[in-house]
DNA sequence: GCCAACGTTGGC
DNA sequence: GCCAACGTTGGC
């Protein structure tokens, strides 16, 4: 099982959105990066666990954990003329642009501030706080995630 | 395939 | 709003 961490400005689909969805659940849509592109359709598979984080906003970091319930399958809103997420260039037939289902597993009493993270030696090689670092899903070590899970706890 | 110009991300 | 860093586009 795999660990990750998923962004998402909160002004646009916070965690409260997902614990407000039926059954806790919703799709993970709007990727247009093609590295992340690669990691959903290779890497992301049912039952990993991610970290739910609040980017662009006035206090960022990690907030609640997810799990991942369904595997990639194509991004409607790549078809949708009337989404900010439409890509003419998305082939019904040959997709380009790939989502996959998280269930809300927990959201943390507060935030664990992306400043927190910063701070503990232990986070070093994390991705996330690798410099220039701007990909929207990034993966996490088993280490990494039991010690923030920790910090979580405190 | 190179690379300049432009677009986007996201912390601050 | 600024800007560093990275991604994408498109002419050549």
């Amino acid at each position: 099982m795999n660990y990750w961490l998923f962004k998402s400005e909160p002004s646009t689909y916070s965690i409260d959105d997902l614990a407000n969805a039926a059954n806790n659940t919703d799709h993970w849509d709007g990727i247009r990066n093609y590295t992340v592109r690669n990691m959903i359709r290779n890497q992301i598979k049912k039952n990993d666990q991610g970290f739910f984080y609040h980017s662009s906003c006035s206090k960022p970091g990690i907030i609640g954990i997810v799990k991942v319930t369904k595997e990639s399958y194509p991004d409607h809103t790549a078809f949708d003329p009337s989404s900010k997420y439409f890509d003419e260039k998305s082939d019904l037939d040959s997709p380009r642009w790939f989502m996959f289902d998280v269930k809300l597993i927990k959201k943390f009493p507060a935030i664990i501030p992306l400043e927190l993270l910063r701070k503990e030696n232990s986070l070093n090689g994390m991705q996330l706080l690798k410099k220039g670092n701007r990909l929207s899903i990034t993966s996490v070590s088993a280490i990494q995630w039991e010690h923030i899970i920790s910090l979580a706890e405190q």
